[in-house]
Formats: C-alpha cells, sequence, structure tokens
DNA sequence: CTGAAAGCGCTTACAG
DNA sequence: CTGAAAGCGCTTACAG
C-alpha cells in the first residue's frame, strides 16, 4: 500500500518546517505569498490530502450552538433529534453542542437572545430552526449575521438571510408530487380531490399545492380543491364538514401536518370511512395509527431528522476544513407505506 | 463543558500505568485478573467511553478484503460501490481497502483463492458478496471459517454460515409487500396480478412472493399469477407472451430484476402499453426510462449502496472496538415514484 | 516571517 | 506482569 503523503513529507519536500506548512495548507497569517506558493504546489504534486482525524486530534474542541423553539415537536423536536445524533456521533471528534431550546413561538425575543449567549459562550457556529412566525425575523437574521459566526437553518422555511450558510429543508414541491403521483395512481382520471394545508401564502405550503396540482394534471385530474386550516389542527374537523358538504364526491385528500386525526374523525363519523384515498404528511401517531389501521394509504415524511443530521455535516465540515456547503440542501421527502413506516426512521 | 474522561484520568485514579490500562480496556493479555478488575471498575465509576478517533490513530491502519463477482453489475456493482465509498470515507480513519474481483460465476474456485489470498495479504477482515449460484458455495463458507478472518456477507443471500460475522441484506419480504401495497392501491379487488421472478426455490424470489401474496390478499385479491424467467432476461418477453395470451385480463404486476424491458417490449407490441400497473424493482436504466415515460408505475429499490456502507460499518466496528454487530441486518427497500427517482440515491 | 516543542488520546514494540 | 517511550498526523502557543 502506498503510504499516505502527509503534512510530514511536505516538508521534508520544501525544506520547511511542518509548522509553516501547516500555515500554507490552512491559509493561516505570518507567511510570505512565495512561501506559500512553494508549499502549495508541493502538496499538489505529492497528491497531499489532510487527514480530519488527526486535525481534529490537534485542535481544541469546536463548540456548536443549536437554537430552536419549544413548539410543533413533530417538526422542531424530529430535526434536533437528527442534529443531537449526528453531535453525538461526532463527539470523539472534539465537536460539542450547546442545545438551547427558546420558548415563545411569535416573539423571537428569547431567540435572539440565544444568538448574543452564542457568540459569548465561545460558539464557533450556529444551527438553528427560524420560524416563519416570529415577527421579529429579520432581527434574528441580523444578529446572526452581525455575529460573524457561521449559520446554517434548518426545518423548511424558503427564505433565509443571504448570511446564512446554508439552508437545510424538505423539498417542498416534490412533497406535493409525490402525494399526487399517489393519488394519480390510486384514482381514475375523473376523480375529484382536496388539500388540506395551514395556510396558501406560506411558501412551503404553496409550492406542495404547486406540487400537487402538477401531478394530478399529468394524471388528467383536476385541480385539488384547498382546505385551509390556519395552522390550528382543530380546524381540520370542521373544515372536513364543510369540504365534504360541498362535494361530497370527493375520494381523494392529501392532509398536510397535524390535520389527520380531524379529517378522519370526520369521516368516521360520516361513514365514509375507507371511501377516500387519503395521503398523509409524517410520523406523527394519529398518522401511524391511520396507516396501521388502513384507513391512511400512504404518508410522505420529510426526514426531519436527516435534516438535522446533514445541517451538522454541513457546518461542522465549513468549521473544520473550511469546505464550503452549497447553500441550499434540499432534501427528498420519503414515501411511506405500510410496511416501511417499520423502517427505522433517520 | 466537563472534559472528557481519557486513559489518563483512569491511570491516575488507579495508580496503574496507561498501557496497563490499555490492557485492561481492551481485553489484551498479560495482566493479572485483579489489577484488569480494578481498572475496569474505575473506568466504569469515571464513565470513561475510548476515543475511537484517536484508537485510529494509535493502531497500524486496518486492511480489509472485499471479495465480489464481476457479473450482474446492477446489483453487484451497486453493493461495492457502496462498500468502496464507506470505506474511502474511512481512509483517514487508517482502513484500507483491498478489492477482489473475481470472474466465473457458477465455479467459485476463483473466490475460494480470493478467501486464501486475504489471510496472505495481512487482511483483517473480510467482505464478500456470496453468490447462491456457486456449486462450492459449501466449500468457501469452510475456507472463509478457517481462515479465521471476520466475514461479513452483503447482497442477500438468505443462508450463511454459521461463522458469518454479520449477513447484510435487503428484506426481500418487505419488498413483496410493498409492491402488493402499490398494486393493492392502484387495482381493484377484483384485479388480476402476476409477477415475473427468476425461480421460486430461490429464497429471496420466494419471500417476494409471499410478501406480494400477502399484501394482495389483504387488498381482497387472489394470488398472483408467478413467471419464472430462470434468471435469464431473454426470458421475459416470451413469458409476458404466454402469459398475456393465456390471461388477457392481467392489470398489474410485479416484474423482478431485470426482465422490465421484456415485458414492456411485449406491451408494446400487443398495445397494451400504460393498459397494465407495473411496479418494477431497481433502478435500471430501463427501469428509469419506464418509470421517465410514465409505463412503469413505480420501483422498489434493494439500496444495495446502503447494504454497502453498512457491511463496512459492521466490519470496522468490530474490528476496531470488539463491538459484535446483530447476525443479520434487514436492509427496507425504499418505494421510488416519479418524483423521487431523481434523488442521489444511496 | 519561521521553527522547535508540546499536546490531542490512544496503541505498540521494547525493557524491566 | 507492568511501565517508559515513541508514534499516529495534525494544531497551537511560544520563541526566535
Amino acid at each position: 500500500m502506498p503510504k499516505r503523503v502527509t503534512i510530514l513529507d511536505v516538508a521534508r519536500e520544501t525544506g520547511f518546517s511542518v509548522c509553516t506548512v501547516n500555515r500554507a495548507l490552512t491559509g493561516k497569517p505570518h507567511i510570505v505569498p512565495e512561501t506559500k506558493e512553494r508549499v502549495l504546489e508541493a502538496a499538489r504534486r505529492l497528491g497531499y490530502t489532510p487527514n480530519a482525524i488527526a486535525r481534529s486530534m490537534g485542535r481544541e474542541s469546536l463548540r456548536i450552538s443549536v437554537i430552536y423553539p419549544d413548539k410543533w415537536p413533530s417538526h422542531f423536536s424530529a430535526l434536533i433529534e437528527g442534529v443531537r445524533n449526528r453531535l453525538s456521533e461526532l463527539s470523539d471528534y472534539r465537536i460539542e453542542a450547546v442545545i438551547k431550546e427558546i420558548s415563545g413561538f411569535v416573539d423571537g425575543t428569547n431567540f435572539l437572545k440565544a444568538v448574543d449567549e452564542s457568540v459569548h459562550d465561545n460558539s464557533r457556529g450556529v444551527i438553528f430552526a427560524p420560524v416563519a412566525a416570529y415577527r421579529n425575523r429579520e432581527e434574528i437574521f441580523q444578529a446572526l449575521a452581525a455575529s460573524g459566526l457561521p449559520h446554517v437553518a434548518i426545518g423548511g422555511v424558503a427564505e433565509v438571510s443571504s448570511q446564512t450558510l446554508c439552508n437545510v429543508r424538505h423539498d417542498s414541491l416534490a412533497c406535493g408530487r409525490l402525494a399526487g403521483e399517489l393519488l394519480g395512481l390510486a384514482l381514475p382520471a375523473t376523480a375529484k380531490t382536496a388539500i388540506f394545508i395551514g395556510r396558501k401564502t406560506t411558501a412551503d405550503h404553496k409550492l406542495k399545492i404547486e406540487g400537487l396540482s402538477e401531478e394530478l394534471e399529468r394524471h388528467g385530474m383536476n385541480s385539488p380543491i384547498v382546505c385551509e386550516t390556519l395552522d390550528d389542527p382543530k380546524m381540520a374537523f370542521p373544515s372536513a364538514r364543510v369540504l365534504f358538504s360541498e362535494h361530497p364526491d370527493i375520494t381523494g385528500v392529501f392532509v398536510g401536518t397535524e390535520n389527520i386525526a380531524g379529517v378522519l374523525k370526520y369521516l368516521e363519523g360520516a361513514k365514509k370511512s375507507g371511501e377516500v384515498k387519503l395521503v398523509a404528511t409524517g410520523i406523527s401517531e394519529a398518522v401511524v395509527k391511520g396507516v396501521a389501521d388502513g384507513l391512511v394509504n400512504a404518508s410522505i415524511h420529510q426526514r426531519q431528522r436527516l435534516q438535522g443530521r446533514l445541517a451538522v455535516d454541513a457546518l461542522v465540515k465549513f468549521l473544520d476544513g473550511g469546505e464550503k456547503p452549497p447553500s441550499e440542501i434540499l432534501v427528498m421527502p420519503q414515501v411511506l407505506l405500510r410496511e416501511n413506516f417499520k423502517e427505522k426512521l433517520e
């Protein structure tokens, strides 16, 4: 086996010390350009690749702050679980996490405070779940930019600041399309369909409607009727009543997060259980039960845990090796049927 | 942050040297039982956890042999790609791979030779893709057992030797069930269905038939008609002709690996394109094209790359930390529709 | 600007 | 059976 070339090889080759070679390789100051050039050339010529593991042993441990709201556990807790898991896998790597759960959902003052803390507790980067509902979202982004800390967003908000290192989110359009494919597969072209969603104006929701409509159209079907529940799961039940009263011939529905329980309850009361093809989102208890009972045909899972893991990897690679991630990482949702609900989901 | 407890902390606590502590912690010989006991107790009490990264820096590099046949690239190449990728991610970890591609498919002599080589080139473990078709499969397993090298199997063979450290394979039953769910979703209970598969007697294929039948039954449908192509893709076309001549009312088919092209060709010739719901397996070019054209409704992907990665992780964790993997790792297949075919697949 | 030295947390010959 | 020392490939103060 050709032994891997190390920083020492480059040092010997150029006649400089490993210390100087390190400066050149890591782009640190206090080195004359010509020296740097010669080292870099030699490194290239010898085929040097840095050993990330040795690097992590050498440096002091990297602290990362994680900031997220204490609401919507099926979404945010899952994201943070992914972050935590990945971070703890990296503990041998000398990465440590400071987890900051923020209360308050519309008022983002505490969130702002947490950003400030991150600077003072010597964090080297931030992972945060921005919330569309915060009134002072702009201010939060500004604080983050001002902090000078690289920060990566998770969880599906489409708009982030230009200073954000990377935005990890699920592919909302694909989510809608997958639901559309399933309904298209299950129903004749003449079928009438609907979608239950928080609010049309949220970017994520808008994209889901768009994806669903596109795919239904490909199957020769009409656009779905859109039911807004204004992010209030309690509205799902009355909304369903109104919807099915007005359109008793609906045979397929895509049900956005949190609304499935209300829809199922309505259908049961109306003696329509099993008569409507249902595609849900996520892996909440209500969805799992609906699928197990055979009343929900499929679910589109946005893989929050995976999003969390990817966010950590993006930030750590940047912090540790200077590798710049893409400004956006789109996670393809996963199609869940009865059988693969059993999978240990990332 | 509470600094992590290291081997040095345990040494100080017990009064022994790090060297002795290491002996106790790694179960090495040349240590009196009482010393070992005291060290272990202290380690437990202090909450010591080994740092796998420091360990990898300390030890010499670990060589792993990978043995696989040069046939069926859509299956074996994908498995090995996963193995390679994971192995190269672990190169900083001082893991090196010796890849051995074996020609000959029914006669496993070369395979046997490769096992022998692995012992002599100082490999510390083996990852191999056992082939059901080898006449001397038993002999290969015996050689592996005799070599004393930990070995993990990949690729879907249900029966391995009791000496095999771990068998990584896709969940064939789940594969059949997922196909059944999709056909059940797409078709009425009265529909007639079929399955194209290599041979009924292969364990993998038997399980797929079983899973498919189960799920169809749950949907009130009859068992599928089974078409064996005897692992010869060329047979798919004539088989399809016979099948559809005898049963022109079939409206749903689950098509096992490699047979999709023949089936599509038959349907096209018979002017039946699009009239039969088709669920395929894998991500071969023919499947991708069929899905893009809207002629194949879905595919069940057995995630060979993931299988390869998991095999590496199982072996490395055992070699490096003594952590014994489960004797079998079942990979849940993935449901692929038109939209999520775009995903970068593991 | 450049380099000698110590250190990260382990393992591995080599002595005793 | 036990320990002192060197080494894995880097980084980071600290001198020069």
